[in-house]
DNA sequence: ATCCAGGATAGCG
DNA sequence: CGCTATCATGGA
């Protein structure tokens, strides 16, 4: 497969794909190897060029959201410190545009595990229920569609590793297969009834919904709010002021950081995450 | 061994 | 609304 290659400046492939927002890509040669929909795609970056094969520019402008306006995004952060040194650190992330379903089940699957059990738990679910792609010496599993993840046992969920998970993931697939809800349709609805819709599904809370907002349906603004988030604004946000309810972190978030909230949570996320150690570690984004 | 992980949900006051 | 127990599993 030939490579092609694509302007991408303020961008940061390693840091995109790494950053908990989607869990499917590997590593191989100098880029990555993963699926764009139900097509295989290699990607590598150099510099402020994106080599890619595999799939047409115009989708991996739209996957990777290459046409993001990420210098009015940055401008947007507020600019208190805890800020400005995620926005160093995470410099680069884009929030992607992933295919509804698949950004939906595997958020499902997400539920208290760790990124890296996350991303096991979808290779796993790819390599035994998904289509196999191949191309050149890449090779790659699509997401399965709801239609055949609603026609397996529960067992085989359950051999995935996915738990008390097992059971959300079945049943939802069921109702999206029998068209109790139109993922599709969604995307014309504002931002609240599509989150109203969503929350319907079984395993799918607010913070859920959140993620598959902000991750497939581009609602820039919305913002999921998960422990290390709570934790973080905990500590950076409302420090010294004892427990906080989700309720007021809700209203402080989408106050605080603006239209562009998930953006920012994405950046404060994955810079909490990859540097706070135990608090005798001395070494939390705070006191760096 | 103990605590925790990109939560959701039902039950209770 | 806010708090709590419960759910299943593996990493740190």
């Amino acid at each position: 497969m030939s490579l092609h290659s694509l302007p991408a400046s303020h961008f940061n492939l390693e840091k995109t794909l790494n950053s908990g927002q989607v869990f499917h890509w590997m590593p191989h040669n100098s880029g990555f190897a993963g699926t764009i929909g139900e097509k295989l795609a290699y990607l590598e970056q150099h510099g402020e060029t994106l080599l890619f094969s595999g799939v047409d520019a115009n989708s991996v402008t739209r996957y990777l959201a290459l046409d993001h306006p990420i210098e009015q995004i940055l401008d947007s952060f507020p600019g208190d410190t805890a800020m400005k040194r995620a926005a160093e650190y995470s410099a680069g992330i884009r929030i992607i545009r992933q295919p509804a379903w698949e950004c939906l089940a595997t958020f499902l699957t997400s539920a208290v595990k760790q990124v890296f059990q996350i991303r096991g738990i979808s290779l796993t679910i790819r390599s035994r229920f998904g289509q196999r792609l191949r191309g050149g010496n890449l090779c790659a599993f699509a997401y399965p569609n709801p239609e055949i993840l609603a026609a397996v046992r529960l067992e085989q969920l359950i051999e995935c590793k996915l738990g008390f998970r097992a059971q959300n993931l079945l049943s939802t697939a069921r109702i999206v297969a029998g068209g109790g809800i139109d993922l599709e349709a969604l995307r014309i609805l504002p931002t609240e009834e599509a989150r109203q819709a969503l929350v319907q599904l079984p395993g799918v809370g607010e913070k859920i919904a959140n993620c598959v907002l902000l991750f497939a349906y581009e609602r820039l603004d919305a913002i999921p709010i998960d422990v290390w988030i709570a934790r973080m604004l905990s500590d950076v946000y409302f420090k010294g002021r004892g427990k906080i309810s989700i309720t007021e972190m809700k209203a402080f978030a989408s106050m605080y950081f603006g239209v562009y909230a998930g953006y920012a949570q994405q950046y404060l996320f994955h810079h909490w995450r990859m540097t706070y150690r135990k608090k005798d570690d001395r070494s939390s984004p705070l006191s760096k």
